[in-house]
DNA sequence: TTCGTCTCTATTGTATACAAAAGTGCAAAG
DNA sequence: CTTTGCACTTTTGTATACAATAGAGACGAA
């Protein structure tokens, strides 16, 4: 990461995601250049790797935008995950290696201390459930499979969707995913895919109702 | 299409599908930029977008290669897009409109004349398959969707598969359409996803057989 | 007033020069 | 004979200048 693309990748990036560049927003070469301390040579290889990852859209006359997510948009989203996402269960079910539910028990054990305090520690658990999920791709054994969902958990909407877990859905959401590790276990990718699918569903409905109230608080 | 990036691009796709640059090998943007006859800024651009379409990798330092596909590699691709497409095709039983459906008949149609020779016109087949195809996903209305199926659908394994297709297989694939449409009419999704999961599988087995014969052939 | 067109400005696209990094081969030491 | 380090070559990364093109606004004609 000391290339200075990828330097403006990295900082681009988390200009759109911390609202910097809001949704809409018209992006200008230039001045990217400038806020990153680069040319605008490195920007606009970035930019490509945005355009690609959806975090940015074009126009037709070649002009970038930060990409404006609709609602139909993020359903859409999540429903394409929850399909490759639960495809990679079933396929992980039977092709996991035992050194790897070892990593996952471990990555499952950080997150419930993570979520046992009053107040949990989201950070940790974001981080090991990103582990987790990282470790069933790895299992899934498709380089394609991995690729594509890594281009949708990677995008904005999904990146801050549980930012609005409430302890208890953090809580239901270790239990998921001890209940995969049993699937596994048993190489039931029947059971696999829809504790995955159920995982994910759930995601998005915590999502959707924490960015419906969120609307409303923007409009008040 | 006129601007030097995009004839590069086109170009060097060109170059990779026909062979004239070789699985793995190394690629060299100086020496793109002179037989496209542009600079290395506009090739630089192409080899990033031929990279996230799987064209070309890169390694560890850097360097660009031609992709080279294993078996399971070809596999992974068919499997995937045996599931977007199936899902897609479940979609678009549901939301497609009359007008698409009457331009799903014409195309195939279209590939009626194609294939009913007794020396079957290809390139004709070719362009209204793609195009019957392209109509499923607008009609499954799902803009990721159609992004990450143009991913698998573009790639060098899938693009040659057609040509490995029989005249009888090119008829079993005529028919295939015509149940899509059947399904269409009837909003029957189950009827659908299979119809498209059987015709994908079915493609990648013409292609696997066609690709061993083609291996022995080298052996020779 | 409104439409069109023209010019000027803003922005992106391309070429080129130079910097940095990686690969290559040779030589010397062990 | 192998290995390691160093110089040299090749290749990629970055900056900058310039070209091309889209957008914005003014001005004039209908």
């Amino acid at each position: 990461m000391s290339r200075a693309s990828d330097r403006a990748y990295a900082q681009i990036r988390s200009m759109i995601l911390s609202g910097v560049l809001p949704p809409g927003e018209q992006i200008r070469e230039e001045a990217l250049a400038d806020t990153c301390g680069v040319s605008r040579t490195p920007v606009r290889d970035a930019l490509r790797r945005l355009e690609a990852d959806l975090f940015i859209r074009r126009s037709d006359t070649q002009r970038s935008f930060v990409a404006d997510w609709s609602i139909d948009d993020i359903e859409d989203a999540f429903v394409l995950r929850t399909m490759l996402e639960g495809h990679a269960a079933r396929r992980a079910a039977t092709r996991v290696t035992w050194d790897q539910i070892e990593r996952l028990k471990i990555h499952n054990k950080a997150i419930q201390s993570a979520v046992a305090p009053t107040v949990p520690d989201i950070p940790t658990f974001l981080d090991h459930n990103r582990q987790f999920h990282t470790i069933v791709m790895e299992a899934a054994a498709s380089p394609r499979l991995s690729n594509m969902l890594g281009q949708i958990v990677e995008q904005p909407v999904v990146l801050r969707t549980a930012l609005h877990y409430d302890r208890d859905n953090l809580i239901r959401s270790l239990h998921e995913h001890e209940e995969l590790v049993f699937a596994f276990e048993r190489l039931d990718g029947d059971w696999a895919e829809a504790v995955m699918t159920a995982h994910i569903r759930r995601a998005f409905h915590a999502y959707s109702e924490a960015h419906r109230s969120g609307r409303n608080e923007l409009a008040a």
